[in-house]
RNA sequence: CGGAGCGUGGCGCAGUCUGGUUAGCGCAUCACACUGGGGGUGUGGGGGUCGGUGGUUCGAAUCCACUCGCUCCGACCA
C-alpha cells in the first residue's frame, strides 16, 4: 500500500520542516504476509468489497432478496439481471463446486456449452416457435437468427448426433454449468426468480428406457446428495414434465415459508439422512429411491387430499410452501426422433436413443439456502457454502495487542486451512457484531482488550448465538478440530 | 400478457392534489472532537435540478402528451 500523496489542507508547519507525514489511516499491516501469494491474501474486511445496506432496499420483498442486497452479495443490473459482487460470489462458486463434485462422482462429465445458439437447432425441434417470448431472440450482423439459450437439450444433441453412431459408445452422460436467460414477464424475488440464472444442466443418452432409467436414478440420487450437502432438505416429488415434455419427473423442493409453490408431505420425509447412505453408482439404484420416494409428497397440482390424509397420520401432515431447486425429466425420444439422434444397435439397426435431462439452478439455490437459513440478524450460512469459515473481528484495530492477537489466529487458522475474514476496520463494536450476523459467517472470534487482559478470546456460533471464551490456543484447537 | 403503482443526492422517504423564496428530512459519506464489547454523541462539510423528451405558463419536481425504467397482484416459470 502506498502512502498517498498529502492533500495540502493537511498541510502543516511541522511537514514543511520535513518532520515524518503522519499517515492518513493507521499504517499497513501484515503487507510481508500478503506478498506470500495470492491463496494467503489476508481478508481484511477495509479492503473487502463489501457495500452492506442498513436499509431495506423498497423493491426486495422477501427474505433472501433483502439480506442478500443487504449483505452486499448481489446488485440489481435490471428486471432479473443481477451482479455478484464478492462476497456473494463465493457462496455461488462454493454452491457449483458442491454440485460439480457430486455430478462428477456420478460418472456424468463436465463440458461447457456455449450461452448463444443457432435458432436452427430450436426449429429441427420445433421450440423455436413453441418457447415463445421467454426466448430472447438476438440477430446478428449477418442477419442470422440466434438465441441467448434457456436451455440447452437441442445443443446437446446436436453434439451428440455428430460424433455418437455406435451403442457401443453409450451411455453418454454429460453436463456443464452455464448462464442461462429466460425472458420472465415478471422476474421477482431477487436471484430466486431472475432472468439470467446460472444452472447446472446434465444430459444422458441411452439406448433403452432400462439403461436410461439407470441414468435418470443416478442423478435423482447425486441431487438429493448435493442438497444436503448444502444443508438443504430437499423433497423429491413427482412433476409435470412441462415445456421440455415427457414422461418421468422429478422437483425437488426446499420447504420454505416464501417458495412459490404449495406442497404437501409426509415429514417422515425430513427425517431421512441422505448423506448416512453409502452410495454405489454402478449399483441399482432403484430400491435406494423407492425407499426416498415411498412417503407422501406432491406439489399442489399434484396433490390428491384423499390420498394424503389416508397415507400420512394427522400429525405428520406437513402442509407447506417450497421453492423448486431442481428437477429431473425423462423424456424418451422426443429429440432424438426430431433431430435425428440415433445410433446403431447391436443388430445393426438405427435407434433412437432414450434422453433424460436434469437441471439444478445453481444460481437460485444461493436465495434458497438465504430462504431456509437466517433469522432477523441476518443470514446463517451453512458451513459448507459459507463465504467464509470465520468472522475474525478485532474490536480495537491499532491497539497493538489485539492487533497481535488478531493476525497471529488470522495465520494459524489459515495455516489450517480455513478461510478467515478479519474485521480489522475501526467501527465500534456494535457496528462490527451486525455486520457479522448480517453476513452469516459461522463462526465468529471475537478478540478485544477486554478479554486479551483476561487471556480469552469470544467465540459466536452464528446459528445457535451461543457465546464462550476461550484461551487463544484453545480457541485455535476449538475451531480447527 | 391482463390489472395496479412508482421514478426527487448512495439508500429510505417528504414535497406533486391546490405551479411561485436558494428542493427538504433520516441513514450513509467526509473532517474534527468526545467515545469505545451489540449499528454511540456532538459540531461542521460535500453531494441531487427532481427518469427522459416535448409542450402549457411570466414561472414547472408540481399541469399535459409521449417515452424509458423499475415494482407489485394475477397467469407463467429452474
Amino acid at each position: 500500500m502506498q502512502i498517498s500523496p498529502r492533500s495540502p489542507r493537511h498541510d502543516d508547519a511541522g511537514a514543511a520542516l520535513g518532520e515524518p507525514l503522519p499517515s492518513p489511516r493507521p499504517a499497513p499491516k501484515f503487507t510481508g504476509f500478503r506478498a506470500t501469494g495470492a491463496d494467503e491474501e489476508l481478508m481484511r474486511l477495509s479492503r473487502f468489497f463489501l457495500p452492506t445496506l442498513k436499509e431495506v432496499p423498497a423493491e426486495a420483498k422477501i427474505a433472501s432478496h433483502q439480506l442478500m442486497l443487504r449483505a452486499g452479495m448481489i446488485r440489481q443490473s435490471s428486471a432479473g439481471i443481477y451482479s455478484w459482487l464478492p462476497l456473494g460470489f463465493r457462496v455461488l462458486k462454493k454452491i457449483e463446486q458442491i454440485v460439480r463434485e457430486e455430478q462428477d462422482a456420478t460418472g456424468f462429465q463436465e463440458m461447457l456449452m456455449p450461452t448463444i445458439q443457432p435458432a436452427d437447432l430450436w426449429r429441427e425441434s420445433g421450440r423455436y416457435d413453441d418457447y415463445g417470448k421467454e426466448m430472447l431472440r438476438i440477430t446478428d450482423r449477418h442477419n442470422r437468427d440466434m438465441l441467448y439459450g434457456p436451455t440447452n437439450e437441442e445443443l446437446i444433441t446436436d453434439i451428440f448426433r455428430r460424433s455418437v453412431h455406435s451403442y457401443k459408445d453409450l451411455p453418454t452422460l454429460l453436463y456443464h454449468i452455464q448462464w442461462k436467460f429466460r425472458d420472465e414477464v415478471r422476474p421477482r424475488f431477487g436471484i430466486m426468480r431472475g432472468r439470467e440464472f446460472l444452472m447446472k444442466d446434465s444430459y444422458s443418452f441411452d439406448l433403452d428406457f432400462e439403461s436410461a432409467r439407470r441414468s435418470y436414478n443416478k442423478m435423482f440420487v447425486a441431487y438429493l446428495r448435493t442438497f444436503a450437502r448444502m444443508g438443504l432438505k430437499a423433497i423429491p416429488m413427482r412433476a409435470d414434465t412441462g415445456p421440455i415434455g415427457g414422461d418421468l419427473s422429478h422437483e425437488f423442493i426446499v420447504l420454505a415459508d416464501t417458495g412459490e409453490s404449495e406442497v404437501f408431505c409426509d415429514a417422515a420425509l425430513l427425517e431421512i439422512d441422505v448423506l448416512a447412505e453409502t452410495v454405489d453408482y454402478e449399483d441399482d439404484l432403484e430400491p435406494l429411491i423407492e425407499r426416498w420416494t415411498g412417503p407422501y409428497a406432491a406439489v399442489d397440482d399434484k396433490h390428491d387430499p384423499a390420498d394424503f390424509e389416508a397415507r400420512v397420520p394427522e400429525d405428520r401432515r406437513i402442509k407447506g410452501r417450497g421453492i423448486e431447486v431442481g428437477q429431473v425429466f425423462y423424456f424418451g425420444s422426443k429429440y432424438s426422433k426430431s433431430m435425428g439422434a440415433s445410433v446403431a444397435g447391436a443388430n445393426g439397426e438405427e435407434v433412437d436413443v432414450e434422453m433424460g435431462s436434469y437441471g439444478i439452478g445453481v444460481s437460485r439455490l444461493v436465495g434458497a439456502i438465504v430462504e431456509a437459513s437466517h433469522d432477523d440478524g441476518g443470514i446463517i450460512w451453512p458451513a459448507s457454502v459459507a463465504p467464509f469459515d470465520i468472522g475474525l473481528l478485532n474490536l480495537k484495530a491499532g491497539d497493538a495487542a489485539c492487533d497481535k492477537a488478531a493476525q497471529d489466529l488470522y495465520e494459524s487458522l489459515r495455516i489450517a486451512g480455513l478461510d478467515v475474514l478479519l474485521d480489522d476496520t475501526s467501527e465500534r463494536a456494535g457496528a462490527k457484531f451486525a455486520t457479522m450476523d448480517l453476513i452469516g459467517l459461522p463462526k465468529q472470534v471475537v478478540i478485544g482488550p477486554r478479554g486479551l487482559k483476561a487471556g480469552v478470546v469470544e467465540i459466536k456460533d452464528r446459528a445457535t448465538g451461543k457465546r464462550f471464551e476461550l484461551s487463544p490456543e484453545a480457541a485455535l484447537s476449538y475451531l480447527t478440530a
